[in-house]
DNA sequence: AGCGCCGTGTGGGCGAGCGTACATACAGAT
DNA sequence: ATCTGTATGTACGCTCGCCCACACGGCGCT
């Protein structure tokens, strides 16, 4: 038997398919911080993740950056090369480490070219990566720090499958688009009302039903995104997984 | 000889791809502040815009609304229909009237299994929408008022293949996500230093260059991005084209 | 033990932009 | 000629992000 397949777009092809595509996987070990592409460079490879989170960040003016979308085990990392850029338009910063499985450039595209199951996938997936992207801007344009800070949380958490990970108040204000300060007050409001717990640079989510409460609507939408995608499920394998705030989206987006 | 193909798509075909598209395509006038999309409701049809500009809006809560992109000849409204989705992600609102060609969604996924080259331009397309929702996110969060106004007023000409246009101060300002006064502001300031010109709803561009100094980087970028799209030049047929911002960028970016 | 780094909590002064309310001015309709 | 709606200009108080500085505490290093 072969190893689990935790990320959803390669869990999501036929089996057949997935076997002709595995021997171009390869296993890596993603840390934290690493910088799977810079901002207009060439990307070598495309990354499923497997149990790590990668986030994408828009530089400009060559030194204030943006996060406009997180990529998980939902998705892949590398889509514009499905779509024929040669250069990537954001960075690709690994955010929560975690396993990953690698495919080099050339085989990611004749892979797309022969199967068009993988194509449907991947360019589901880039249609939710587009939608995600705006919806961030939209959310941090009009919602305020704590209810995007309670987002970002359970996207991650979503996303890695794990309610604790290692994350700092000083990144997350550059995630976030705010200052330090103001991700301070948001967390410790939160943590006062023992919805997280964090301690140096490690956050756990105890209360994840409140948590989602003081979310914006935005994780909602993320959710039915996520569900419209595809026929695999939203929720995670463990803990509460679609809850209520999702029902009542998913009728609007899908 | 037939009508002259203004959208920057359908130019880029090989002639014969493109005869055997035209008998789907059917000449539009589309009104200002026509909805093409609803979010989250289907997409009927695709529209090439030949000599309007629609602009790509996020809605959360119900009532507010950003714009996170702009479309006009150099690409078509409807991606995520190439993509697979059958729903809107975003809303699509005619801001600058004119013509376009419109296309059946059921011809459109045909076309684009049949032909290599539409498919091929159509996916670049949609990536590059997908750097510029990006980009929008980042301006809006760290440009000010006035260097996202300008660069608005020049993307929108750039797509238009016109200076004078019809957008009220208030809808600059849904538009921008900031509220109107800042464009009262940031818009009175260049009328004095007679960058622009306007009244009751009609803007006239006077002083290309001054307003592409007076914006943020985004704009080049931008003008990079079409230009890296294809071989189809970024400029407009009048006016200066790419001017000196693009070609520092230009070498980052392709 | 002692040192220093880093993550976190707090405070202050400054300016951009927000929400709101109100004033002016022009255009079209009656 | 008046009325009405819409586009634009202006004012006030406030929030919030920016930059900065500093204090506390845990952790790793020597």
């Amino acid at each position: 038997m072969s190893a689990p397949i935790a990320n959803k777009v390669l869990a999501s092809l036929p089996r057949k398919v997935y076997l002709e595509i595995a021997p171009d996987l390869v296993a890596v070990e993603l840390k934290f911080g690493q910088l799977l592409y810079q901002q207009g460079e060439p990307m070598k490879d495309v990354y499923f993740p497997q149990s790590c989170v990668v986030s994408l960040m828009v530089v400009v003016d060559h030194d204030a950056a943006l996060e406009v979308a997180l990529a998980g085990r939902e998705g892949l990392v590398g889509v514009p090369l499905a779509l024929g850029a040669g250069l990537s338009p954001l960075r690709a910063l690994v955010q929560g480490a975690g396993a990953a499985l690698r495919m080099g450039r050339p085989r990611f595209r004749a892979a797309l070219v022969q199967h068009a199951s993988f194509r449907r996938v991947v360019y589901a997936y880039a249609g939710s990566l587009m939608g995600q992207i705006g919806q961030t801007a939209a959310c941090n344009r009009f919602h305020q720090v704590n209810a995007r800070l309670a987002r970002w949380l359970l996207m991650t958490r979503d996303r890695l499958g794990s309610g604790e990970f290692r994350v700092t108040q000083e990144f997350l204000s550059a995630m976030l688009g705010v200052r330090r300060v103001s991700v301070t007050e948001a967390a410790s409001s939160f943590q006062r009302r023992h919805l997280i717990e964090y301690s140096r640079g490690v956050i756990s989510i105890l209360d994840h039903p409140a948590l989602e409460a003081a979310c914006c609507s935005c994780y909602a939408v993320d959710l039915a995104r996520a569900g419209a995608m595809a026929q695999w499920r939203p929720s995670l394998s463990q803990g509460s997984p679609g809850s209520a705030a999702v029902r009542g989206v998913s009728a609007a987006v899908a």
